[in-house]
DNA sequence: CAGTGAGCGAGCTTCCGCTTGACTT
């Protein structure tokens, strides 16, 4: 083998190696081959802070492969991402593979195309220390803040729990935000708007101002009635509207989230798919450049559908702060590729991909804006009319605005003077609304303001806070509200009451007590690394270790040594209470203080203390109460279960709330209460019904048995039939039955079979141990 | 995916950024 190029991703290698033929071989690292060790700190402060790196576990057989192709080769071209992590990527390969120098080349390319990567073997250069220094530091200091931070939160807060430069922070403004809605005082006031009727077409006006209260709004209703109203001013003015950059990881996840209401964490796998069937760009970019060969096709594709007027060619620059660019923009692959196969997800995201990365390079629509004054005779204000016209459509040509849209936004001809008489004008009450909680989509955005957290870590950061439990979507439905509308028809003003839906959480970020007081705990011990911008203050340091002008070890001894003695003050401080503790009073049966805390497992209501010779007593708190407001009362209410509720065929019913919810057990039998039931509130006669329900559902359960195979059971799941499979002193392990089958009709040999292809389905991996991050995620 | 239903403790937990498959609880 002549030449071996190694790049970071392996759907790349197989293009890359297409364009390059037959002397070179293209293999991928997978990312990092190489990182701090993984239990340990990985770090010897004593030594310059030299990292202490291991090979990551689940690597060591892909860089065996690397190194017999290495060693094979006449020459490596290491070809990993231009960024910071792509040439630490390269120098890790270099060192681990025992490469030389005089057989060794760094190339970088920033497109997938085949000139870019004619062009880069061209043009080899030397890997750039200064740049893999950077890296060092990053990584460093990332370690030093999420390992020393962490056990300080074990030992104060409670254990398993973490902090880090990105995640604290990002728990950080959820926490502010939720505070900020808290302090919200919500006002009323009226907002006035009037129907005109002109030839045959009823045209909405606004008023220009909003009105403070009922009583002035029922005044200026009254006025109205006497009044006339004349049409003052009628401007016009165009208006051009540009097309949106092509996506970077952030904007795409924003977009599916807002048109295909996706998750961050499956836009990303869908994503991804598209990725290794080649049928779009990397997605983990936040570069918005376009290659010219894309740019090419997307000029002719607008230009054989709409003509040379719809095309203007632009080139867009990233303003997000920390950008690196190693890759381009999300873009199809082949413009020319309008459908393609996949489930409708896919589909809907490669149309979204398609449209943007094309409306980017096609002409401003113009529009031309109305705007009409209509003039009240015994009044000061004005009613506000506003129309729009589109002139040209530009990129809206790939944006279809409705039939119904444009015929709602366009205004009969008015000229100033003419008379108009309003059909009903309308008074409702409007409330001022508190800043809204983030959605998954809202945080990236802002993260990537703040320069916190890459492309690659977005979606795996969501999901740290909520699997940590600070953060969790909210499951609010929101309250009813009432509010007052005042209308003027036929001369006459009517008063009605309306009601609406306010305050849900449903689907927003939302801070548990945990991440509540965590992130009190960080911002009052460690202002410095919650600070919005501390990452911003140490990426210009690292720019600058990139750039030769300071040395890493420096910088990181710099830092260190004003980090770590607050680590040190903070253990030696000895907390009279729990963070986040709060007494609520005192149990009138026992005469012992009650408190409430963050225990092992969470938030916990607690009588006694630990030092009383009697055990304190422990009661969880439930779905939808908080550490900070729950009351006595509702404190102890909490100790009434486990609650026994009488017995039924002589055996005892109790009613409590377990790990799942609440329920009723009856001898060994469990039964979930409903939601609309409480444990403290059941009756007997509820309780049975849903147990005798339970029986009825248990009897419908069991479909089909055999003899041959005892243990086995074909059982109606919530999911339809399964497969169950027990064996004493073993797991227990269930079965698909294929759609084909009639699961009534299964045969012994049928069976057998079923389990033993599922048995030996998940190809069993060469021995790997899955990494921490993955294992918590979930 | 398919059931489940403590305990307040021994040892363990943890970071960010690069990448994909592997999980079968």
């Amino acid at each position: 083998m002549k030449n071996l190029v190694i790049v970071e991703s392996p759907a790349k290698a197989k293009t890359i190696e297409k364009f390059l033929g037959k002397d070179f071989k293209v293999m991928s690292s997978y990312g990092h081959i190489r990182d701090l060790h993984n239990k340990e700190f990985g770090i010897d402060v004593e030594k310059g802070f030299n990292p202490i790196y291991e090979i990551s576990p689940d690597k060591e057989a892909l860089v065996k492969q690397l190194k017999q192709a290495a060693s094979q080769a006449d020459m490596v071209w290491l070809a990993s991402d231009e960024d910071r992590e792509g040439e630490a990527i390269a120098w890790h390969l270099y060192e681990v593979l025992g490469l030389k120098p005089e057989t060794t080349r760094r190339i970088v390319f920033h497109e997938i195309t085949k000139p870019a990567i004619l062009q880069a073997i061209e043009n080899p250069r030397e890997i750039d220390i200064n740049r893999v220094n950077a890296q060092q530091a990053r990584r460093v200091l990332d370690r030093i803040v999420g390992f020393e931070l962490s056990p300080v939160l074990w030992r104060k807060i409670k254990p398993a729990l973490s902090a880090g430069r990105v995640q604290s922070v990002a728990v950080r403004l959820i926490c502010e935000r939720e505070e900020e809605i808290r302090g919200f005082k919500s006002e009323a006031y009226y907002r006035i708007s009037a129907l005109f009727t002109i030839g045959d077409k009823q045209v909405k006006a606004e008023l220009d101002r909003r009105l403070e209260s009922e009583e002035a709004a029922a005044a200026f209703l009254e006025d109205c009635a006497k009044a006339t109203f004349s049409v003052a001013e009628v401007n016009e003015r165009p208006v051009k509207r540009s097309p949106a950059p092509p996506f970077t990881t952030s904007t795409l996840q924003q977009d599916a989230a807002r048109k295909l209401n996706l998750t961050v964490n499956r836009t990303m796998m869908l994503a991804q798919k598209l990725y290794e069937a080649g049928l779009i760009t990397y997605m983990r970019t936040d570069s918005l450049n376009l290659s010219n060969l894309a740019l090419g096709e997307i000029s002719k594709a607008v230009t054989a559908d709409f003509g040379d007027k719809y095309l203007h060619r632009r080139h867009y620059h990233t303003k997000s702060k920390g950008a690196q660019e190693a890759h381009e923009a999300i873009r199809p692959t082949y413009i020319s590729t309008r459908e393609i196969e996949g489930t409708p997800q896919e589909q809907n995201l490669y149309k979204l991909i398609w449209r943007r990365a094309v409306a980017s390079q096609m002409a401003d629509a113009e529009l031309l804006k109305t705007h009409v004054e209509i003039s009240i005779s015994n009044r000061e204000e004005k009613f506000i009319m506003t129309g729009e016209q589109i002139v040209f459509d530009g990129f809206f040509a790939l944006y279809p605005i409705s039939e119904e849209r444009m015929e709602s936004t366009m205004l009969p001809p008015m000229s100033s003077g003419m008379a108009l008489a309003p059909s009903e004008i309308s008074a409702v009450e409007r409330f001022s609304q508190a800043p809204a909680r983030y959605t998954e989509a809202s945080l990236v955005k802002k993260m990537e303001e703040l320069g916190i957290g890459r492309p690659s870590t977005y979606a795996p950061t969501i999901s740290t806070i909520q699997s940590r439990d600070y953060v969790a979507k909210g499951e609010k439905e929101g309250t009813k509200r009432d509010y007052d509308q005042l209308t003027l028809k036929n001369g006459k003003v009517t008063k009605s009451v309306l009601t609406e839906t306010t305050g849900s959480d449903k689907g927003k970020l939302v801070p548990t007590d945990v991440g509540m007081i965590v992130n009190k705990f960080l911002t009052e011990y460690f202002p410095d690394i919650l600070d919005y911008n501390f990452t911003a203050r140490i990426e210009e340091k690292f720019d600058e270790i990139a750039e030769g002008n300071l040395g890493w070890q420096n910088e990181i001894a710099d830092f260190y040594s004003g980090f770590h003695p607050g680590i040190e003050s903070i253990n030696a401080l000895r907390l009279e209470h729990k963070v986040g503790e709060r007494i609520l009073g005192t149990d009138p049966e026992s005469g012992k203080p009650v408190s409430v805390k963050i225990g092992r497992f969470g938030p916990v209501v607690q009588i006694g203390e630990a030092t009383d010779e009697e055990k304190p007593r422990f009661a969880s708190l439930q779905k939808g109460q908080s550490v900070s407001d729950i009351t006595l009362e509702e404190a102890l209410k909490l100790f009434e279960l486990p609650r026994s509720l009488g017995s039924f065929e002589d055996k005892e019913i109790q009613a409590n709330v377990g790990r799942f919810g609440p329920y009723v057990k009856f001898g060994s039998m469990y039964v979930s209460i409903p939601a609309d039931l409480t444990p403290q509130e059941i009756t007997l006669d509820e309780a049975i019904a849903l147990i005798e329900a339970k029986r009825k559902a248990d009897a419908q359960k069991l479909i089909k048995e055999f003899e041959e195979l005892p243990g086995v059971q074909i059982l109606n799941g919530r999911y339809g039939p399964y497969i169950a499979f027990k064996e004493t002193g073993k797991k227990a392990r269930n079965y698909k039955i294929p759609k084909d089958k009639e699961p009534e009709a299964l045969t012994v040999e049928e069976v057998k079979a079923l389990m033993e292809a599922q048995d030996a389905a998940p190809a069993k991996p060469k021995a790997r141990k899955t990494s921490t991050r993955k294992s918590t995620a979930k």
